[in-house]
DNA sequence: AGGTACTGTGGGAGCGCTCCCACAAGTGAT
DNA sequence: ATCACTTGTGGGAGCGCTCCCACAGTACCT
C-alpha cells in the first residue's frame, strides 16, 4: 500500500509503536519509561530499555511537541548586534553558566540576535509561532518592546538585569546598589575624602542604582554629597574622559574616581593622565565589571566584579521552574522572582 | 466534551483548518498559500491571505516538522569550548556570513559547541533525533568522528577546511596554497631570500597546503628548499617562538619568516626581539589570518587574509541546495562541491 | 462529438507522539 | 465475602500539519 511514498515505512528510524511491539508491551508503557514515570514496574522498565538500546530508538522531536505543546528548547535573546556579543565577556560568561545548567537537562539552547530591525522581526514571528518554551532576555535597555510582547504572547522570560524597580518579569540582577556601595566604602577606607562619580546610561537601571548606592555611601559614612562630583557616562570610553574633563574643570581637588563601568573609566584615565594626574597617588580610580581591561590598564584597576556566570546559572533555573509551573499545575515553591546576587570587590593598584 | 483538556480549544492559536473556514477554502489551499504553491488562482490566494491576516495565523511548526518529515533548522557546530570560540574573531566573522545568507529563508541557525566529551554524547544525541535539516561544520580535526556520524544518519553537511585531499563532505576552503605563495613572492619581492617557514599543526590539510604552497612559491622563483628553514609549529604563540628560535640556531642568516599564523608569528616575533633582531630590518616577518593580533602587534604584521564571511556564505548556501536536492527530487545544477576561496595579501611594516 | 490534457480545489490518511480513560489484578479494611 | 483503593497496563483519540488522490471545470485537439 504504502499509500505515503517511500518515506521511511521500514528501514527507517524506530518509532514508539516498534519499541513497544519489540518489548512486548504496549504504547503508552514505552512512553511512561522514555519520560521517566514511576507508574511502571522494574521487569517491565528493564525490557523496554532493552527494546530501546536494541533498536536504536530515539523519540521525534517534533511528534513529541505536537502532541505535548511543547518544544523542549529555550533561546537566549540577545538585542544587539552579534559584534557587540563577542565583544564583551558579559556575554560570553553568561553563556557559560547557562550551558552549564542545561547539561542536566533534555533542553535546547538557542541563541538568537536581535540587533537589527529585520532580526527583530523574525525574532517577533518566531515568538509568536511558540518555537521555544521559554525565554532569556539579556541586555534589555528601558523602552525595548520585547517584553511587553513576550508577556502578550505568554511565554515564559526571566531578564537580566530588570528594566525598574516595578519590572513585572522575573528577573535576575547584581547588586548594583551594594556594589557602589563597597567601591564608594573602599575609597573612603584608604582616605580619599572628595569622591567623584562618573555614572552609566541613567536609562538603564543598574546604572541609577550605582548613582544611589554611590550617594548613600558617603552619606552614611557623614559626607555630604556635593553634585559638582556626580557626572553622567554612557558606559563609552569618549564618554568617560569626557565626564572626567568636566570633573577636573568644576572640581580640580578631587582624589578619587568611582566609574559605572571598567570601559568609563579607561577613558577616565586617560583624562587624567593628559592632565598629569597619577593614579593612584593623586585620583585614585575604581571601575565596575572587573573585565579583562580592569586587569590589563596601566596601572591595573580596582573594579567591581558581577558574578555573571552565576547570574546566568540562576535565570535558567527560574526559567525553567516557570516553564514547569505552566505544565500540569504542579505548583511547586517558587522562589521568589526578583534575584539579587552579590558583587565583590577586586582591589588593584588602581586604588 | 474536551477530552483533551483545556488545551487551548477556541482562543489558543488559529489553525490551518480555522483559515480554511474564515476564507471559505478547503484546508488544502491554505496550505498551498502558506507554501507558495504556484497551483492557486489569484483570487483564492487573496482570500487566504486576508484571512491569515485577520486570525493572525502562524503555522505550528511542529505539526509541520511531523508531517513533512523536516525542521527548518540547521546546526553550526563548533567542536571547541565556548571560550576559543568567543576568543577567535574567525568564528564570529563566520557566523555573520552565515547569518546574513540565512536572513532570506525561513530557516533557523542553532549554534551548538561540542567541545566536551559530554557535549559530544549530547550532540550525537541531538543529531540522531534529526532536529535539524543540515549540518555547518567548522574548525575540524583530522580524525574527528563527526563527520561519519553525519554521513552515517545522511544529513546534509558542509564542512570548512577539508579532512584531506580526499575530502568526501562538502567542503568551503580559503586557497590555503595559494595565500602561502602570495606571502612567499611577496617576501621575495622584498629581496629576501633565506626565506623560512614556521608550519601549522600539521595533521590539518590547510596547515599541509600552506607548507605546499612555500615550498613551490620557492621552486618556482629558481630557489632551492632548505629543508633546515622548515620548522614545525603548532598555530601556538609559544610553539611560535620555540621554532623561531630552532630556526635561528640553524640558519642564524635567514631573513624572513612566514608564519603559518598570526598567533605563531607572534611566538616568533618575540623570539627575534630576544636575539636582537630587528623587523623587518634583519627579519622580514609574514602572519597568517589577518587577525586582530596582526593590526595590533609592533610592528604590525603583513599577513594573508581569508575571507572569512564569505566561507560563512558559502557554506550556507551549499548546505541549503544540498537539503534542498534530498527533497522532492527537482535536481537542480549544483555547483561542484569543493569551493575554494582567495585570499588577499595585506601589506603592513613587518615587511 | 468525443477524447486528452491541464488547472484549481477539497479532503482523507497519516506523521509519531502524549494524554487519559478503562480495566485487570493485587491489597487490605470491613 | 464485599467494598474501596492502589498499581500497572493497553490503546483510542487527537495534536495541526503535508501529501496526494479524486474530481469538477475549462481549453484545445482530433
Amino acid at each position: 500500500m504504502a499509500s505515503h511514498g517511500a518515506r521511511g515505512r521500514s528501514g527507517g528510524r524506530p518509532t514508539l509503536e516498534e519499541v513497544a511491539a519489540r518489548a512486548g508491551v504496549g504504547r503508552g508503557t514505552v512512553s511512561r519509561v522514555i519520560n521517566g514515570s514511576p507508574r511502571v514496574s522494574d521487569a517491565t522498565r528493564a525490557a523496554v530499555e532493552a527494546a530501546v538500546a536494541e533498536l536504536g530508538y530515539v523519540p521525534n522531536t517534533a511528534a513529541r511537541a505536537l502532541a505535548a505543546n511543547r518544544t523542549d528548547a529555550i533561546a537566549l535573546v540577545v538585542p544587539e548586534p552579534e559584534t557587540r556579543f563577542f565583544a564583551e565577556p558579559y556575554f560570553s560568561d553568561m553563556l557559560k553558566g547557562v550551558g552549564a545548567g542545561l547539561a542536566d537537562t533534555e533542553m535546547q539552547l538557542l541563541l538568537i540576535f536581535a540587533g537589527s530591525d529585520r532580526e527583530r522581526r523574525r525574532l517577533a514571528q518566531y515568538l509568536a509561532a511558540h518555537r521555544v518554551d521559554g525565554v532569556l532576555l539579556v541586555s534589555v535597555h528601558a523602552d525595548d518592546p520585547l517584553p511587553d510582547l513576550l508577556a502578550q504572547l505568554e511565554i515564559p522570560a526571566v531578564i537580566s538585569g530588570p528594566r525598574s524597580a516595578a519590572e513585572t518579569l522575573t528577573s535576575v540582577d547584581s547588586d548594583n546598589y551594594g556594589g557602589a556601595r563597597s567601591a564608594v566604602e573602599h575609597l573612603l577606607s584608604r582616605g580619599r575624602t572628595r569622591i567623584a562619580h562618573i555614572t552609566g546610561r541613567l536609562d538603564v537601571y543598574g546604572a541609577q542604582r550605582r548613582v544611589d548606592g554611590y550617594r548613600e555611601a558617603l552619606r552614611d559614612a557623614g559626607h555630604e554629597v556635593d553634585e559638582r562630583l556626580i557626572e553622567p557616562g554612557d558606559f563609552t570610553e569618549e564618554g568617560g574622559a569626557r565626564a572626567m574633563r568636566n570633573l577636573l574643570a568644576r572640581r580640580p581637588d578631587l582624589d578619587a574616581v568611582f566609574a559605572a563601568s571598567d570601559v568609563t573609566a579607561a577613558g577616565a584615565r586617560q583624562a587624567l593622565r593628559e592632565e598629569g594626574r597619577r593614579i593612584p597617588d593623586d585620583v585614585a580610580l575604581v571601575g565596575y565589571d572587573d573585565s579583562a581591561i580592569a586587569r590589563h590598564l596601566d596601572p591595573p584597576l580596582t573594579s567591581v566584579r558581577q558574578p555573571i556566570e552565576d547570574m546566568g546559572r540562576r535565570m535558567l533555573d527560574l526559567l525553567l521552574a516557570e516553564i514547569a509551573d505552566r505544565r500540569p499545575a504542579v505548583s511547586r515553591g517558587l522562589e521568589r522572582s526578583q534575584v539579587v546576587l552579590p558583587t565583590e570587590l577586586v582591589t588593584r593598584a588602581s586604588s
